[in-house]
DNA sequence: TGGATTTCTCAGGGAAATCACAGATTGCCG
DNA sequence: CGGCAATCTGTGATTTCCCTGAGAAATCCA
């Protein structure tokens, strides 16, 4: 049964408030403009308010006036070393929780001091649907939030949770690969919606992907093996269209 | 996360307005003049307040000046690249979705990101109604308009729901091809007007479409053999004149 | 370092969708 | 009722789209 009877809320998800119900508010630091344009759009479309800036002095400037709940930051910045940034930037806003931009290589060493104090990083290239997913886990745990914004996502008897990364259908555990949680992770934040090829290579896979477009086509058919296999089918294909999850009881 | 089905208009068309009561303001940006008074054509018939621009100083100047709610933009234009036109509108108007016109084949390459911020593109040659849905789509979500519009057309008890692809008469579900549900959302958004075939070849099928005008014949045949199949029809002939649909007990 | 896992390309097969064509049917007119 | 035009629909060719196996390349991990 179709359940034109009821509408999702208009991004088909739950929103991320702040307490007092305005939104939450996000500082974006990159030196690229290409960048920040994308974090901004992709960030933006989740309901938040996006500042961006383009080194460590206008950042810090942006931060003082803009007091962000949240801040993505880039290490390698014209001015200023990304570490340096942080330290001024937890003198103004102590609790505020940053997301940092590395390069693939440049990790180990000099991040994991970092995550201890809350934080988190993410390699470029990133993912849009990775960028927004430790975002809101960062912003959910600084307590910025409403605590009613939980981790878990939940269609039918499927249940994924992006805290653990952990993924049951019917109460059975799922091992997925990370791809192939990221893309469960996109279909399940928009369900019953038709999704086209594009819109999942342009969250789910790093902006700089460059391959042929039927890795969509590879992924959604590994899914259905471990999601849907012997099962009714909750992943459906809309030809011409994209795809689409929803509830196997309709 | 579900919200009960508001009332439908006596009609079944839902106006998209804004929400101080103003209609709905679109740029559109084409180098092809034949194509911007298409599309303005088009969209004007909807209710909405159209600008056109022929390039991409135009553009800019206009966005500035008219403050446009979403804006339809040509990936080849001649002064500037799309992209660019794309980066330098952001900075303007940060809220503003865009919906891209590409070449077919162009697709793979320049497009990644696009879609990345709930932004969208349609490619060329397109169909009226996909531009119409796929903008009313990204107003919707914009939160330009009004959010109680949302994404479903009733017709008696037939359903079409623009967001999951789902058509339902009676509570049956019922699978459309992607021609059928074009055709059938075109039907649906003019209840108990006939629309000639003429008509419908313009808005459904792509504007350089060269075949024979009796595929509309052929698709109404398809939509009756699964909408109307055994029960009171609702798609009627007006011999000469078109086809129309309402609601069946009457 | 070497094996296991993951990611992705490539290409074949197959199913579905689109459309042309033509004969059947229907409605309208005198 | 006969004839004409408009419309309907069965058939099949063609095209488009999607799925998936096989294996190469990259990455991870012990």
């Amino acid at each position: 049964m179709v359940t034109p009877m009821t509408t999702t809320s208009p991004q088909g998800r739950t929103e991320l408030l702040r307490p007092d119900g305005s939104p939450v508010r996000v500082l974006v630091v990159d030196d690229e403009q290409s960048i920040t344009e994308l974090l901004s759009m992709a960030l933006r479309y989740e309901g938040w308010q996006i500042r961006a800036a383009g080194d460590g002095h206008g950042a810090l400037q942006t931060a003082r006036e803009f007091r962000p709940d949240a801040v993505v930051l880039d290490m390698m910045l014209p001015d200023m070393d990304g570490l340096t940034v942080l330290g001024r930037l937890r003198r103004e806003l102590p609790d505020v929780p940053v997301l940092f931009l590395t390069a693939k290589d440049a990790v180990e060493d000099r991040i994991a001091g970092l995550t201890a104090g809350g934080d988190d990083y993410v390699t470029k290239p990133f993912s849009l649907e990775e960028v927004v997913a430790r975002l809101r886990g960062l912003i959910r745990r600084s307590g910025a939030a409403d605590r009613r914004a939980d981790s878990v996502l939940v269609v039918g008897d499927l249940m994924l949770d992006e805290d653990s990364h952990e993924v049951s259908r019917g109460g059975e555990n799922i091992h997925l690969t990370a791809t192939e949680f990221e893309l469960l992770r996109f279909l399940m934040r928009n369900p019953r919606r038709v999704l086209s090829k594009a819109q999942i290579l342009d969250r789910v896979w790093s902006y700089d992907f460059g391959g042929q477009a039927n890795v969509v086509e590879l992924y959604i058919s590994y899914l259905r093996r471990k999601i849907d296999a012997g099962r009714e089918p909750m992943i459906h294909t809309r030809r011409g269209a994209g795809y689409l999850i929803k509830p196997a009881t309709s």
